[in-house]
DNA sequence: CATTTGACATCTT
DNA sequence: TAAGATGCCAAAT
């Protein structure tokens, strides 16, 4: 019973991407289909960002569909943040900051496998 | 109440 | 692969 649309909303994308397993990440288009608000990937990040800092949310696993950090000046020095955290789950990031989302793209069937040559 | 801005995605060139 | 333009909803001013 929800009054509040945007409280819905956004605790449907909290909810999805707390559902995000360690060493995976996903993407704001692929957090909001699976939130139920497919092509409303900016509400996505929009959410996130209203995330409180006590969140047990992990905002980190969320990321853009090229594959890289996109906090930009909503968050200064962010992009060191993420990539560390990423960095931590044994996420590999190309020279240019990017990860391989065919690689560590998680999905709703998948339960884990990080690839089929990874191990 | 209206205008501007924003953790993005997608199409076109 | 990279750069420019558009659409969407919500929050801030």
């Amino acid at each position: 019973m929800v009054s509040r649309d945007s409280e819905g909303t956004h605790n449907r994308i909290f909810a999805v991407v707390r559902r995000i397993p360690r060493g995976r990440v996903l993407t704001y288009g692929d957090v909001a289909a699976l939130a139920g608000m497919p092509e409303h990937a900016r509400l996505v990040g929009y959410a996130l960002h209203a995330l409180p800092e006590h969140s047990s949310v992990p905002w980190h696993r969320v990321i853009n569909h090229k594959g890289g950090i996109s906090t930009g000046r909503a968050w200064p020095g962010g992009e060191l943040v993420q990539r560390a955290l990423l960095e931590a789950e044994g996420l590999e990031f190309d020279a240019n900051g990017r990860t391989s989302l065919k690689r560590y793209r998680w999905a709703p069937d998948r339960d884990d496998a990080p690839g089929p040559h990874s191990g």
